[in-house]
DNA sequence: TGTACATCAGTGAACGCGCGTTCACTGATGTAC
DNA sequence: TGTACATCAGTGAACGCGCGTTCACTGATGTAC
């Protein structure tokens, strides 16, 4: 079947893509807050107008973007996560953190919009975005969820189990989150857990990449990155003799 | 002694106190890289070059602000630590958590301005914002280095004692950290679970703030919150029963 | 295969708005003798 | 205590720039008969 498309159609994907592509060069250059449809329309050469055939507002390409950027990122992590050995659960957390923490220097930009201040005045729709937004911490749920079923999991709550007993309404709202989004053998620590390790990957990365303990504390980034999600899969209950 | 101040000086100063007040409310409603002097000049019912009496640009009204920001999270911060009992670490250590994540909720165009996506075309004078901006984790490193002398830290390095001993160069950094900010006393394993215990606070607090986990994952964001900051107080070694 | 019509990409002008910063100036306040 | 001068707050106009979005339009491409 050939695919029935004009050389008109052709030339408006080609456009698109170019669109999007000088889209995210210019967040790269300005931030997300001075995306502006004039600038994109001057480097496409053409007239600020024209480009409305094919973009209905300037919110509407920071929503494409904002989705293609999660896409992006889970399918980077995806990848480095899938040549992992199936049953090595450390392992795979392991190679999800870097993964983000690898995408993240490479698209800073991208990070910023992502996971960076909202943009002001922009609302970012969330039945649009949560899908792809939520895809790298739906994978590590169902990381953790089968590592309990497998008995990988050594104590999801820290090493002192100071944490006392979830109450009942908190265990039930973490498994229907676990049900949501089929982790259902996850433990309610587990989800608990799943959630704290993926904001700490989150604040680990974005030090890094904002800048926030100054350049390079240990000399090497790589070193303290390596360190702290060790730490973090620790403190998750992915030990190393699990 | 008096203070040798004129009329003017008293209402220079009522005047540079109101721009920055003005100025944080403009960061509130729409983020900082829209902050601008023209806007400030109007709600200050001034013709727009006025201004420049008061601030030598835009780019240092934003220093001026993030160092302002910096010190109100500290002074509240150091304010709900100090009235912790000085032996009970981990108590110190949840006080500096929940504080930080009140202020934030309190004022979240702040924070997004001091931990959030870097401004665009902006870049802070480190010299001037580091003293400021490292109040914080500073003191959680004294916190540290004090729990390490009382022989009140568990296992600075998660449950599985997983973290294989640290390279000597690693320790020679970690140590010299210790020494600039005070914490002599701390241990290597001590700073580093110093460093990866704010990061994993600042990742919490900013996906909080910055809705990433989607609204309320637990149907109330302080019982969330509360689980987070206790299990990274486990990670860092601050145990109960230590 | 040829023609009539509909679709679509791109133009150019315009609306109404915003910004940071400079400059020469007026008039009030503060200081030194 | 009074006067001359210096300092400073605030004015108003201007420079040169940017933005999102609408609108009536031309001319090329695609489609149906």
């Amino acid at each position: 079947m050939a695919p029935m498309s004009t050389p008109r159609q052709r030339a408006r994907e080609r456009t698109e893509q170019e669109i999007r592509s000088l889209a995210w060069q210019h967040l790269e250059r300005d931030g997300a807050a001075a995306l502006s449809l004039r600038a994109i329309a001057r480097d496409l050469g053409v007239v600020s107008s024209a480009i409305y055939r094919y973009v209905p507002s300037r919110d509407e390409l920071l929503t494409v973007l904002i989705i293609e950027g999660y896409d992006d990122l889970a399918d980077a992590v995806e990848a480095a996560e899938g040549v992992v050995d199936r049953h090595d659960f450390r392992g795979r957390w392991l190679a999800v953190s870097h993964a983000v923490r690898a995408w993240a220097r490479r698209r800073s930009a991208a990070w910023s919009l992502l996971y960076g201040s909202p943009v002001p005045g922009y609302e970012a729709p969330g039945d649009r975005t949560t899908p792809a937004g939520t895809r790298v911490v739906v994978l590590l749920a169902r990381i953790m969820a089968e590592a309990v079923s497998a008995g990988a999991v050594d104590r999801p709550v820290g090493p002192g189990v100071t944490l006392r007993e979830l109450d009942d309404p908190v265990r039930t709202s973490l498994m229907s989150i676990a049900r949501e989004v089929g982790a259902d053998a996850a433990s309610p620590e587990a989800v608990l857990a799943t959630m704290v390790g993926w904001t700490s990957v989150l604040g680990a990365v974005s030090s890094e990449v904002f800048g926030q303990l100054g350049p390079d504390p240990l000399g090497d980034p790589d070193t303290l990155a390596d360190l702290t999600f060790t730490m973090i899969a620790d403190v998750v209950g992915l030990t190393v003799r699990a």
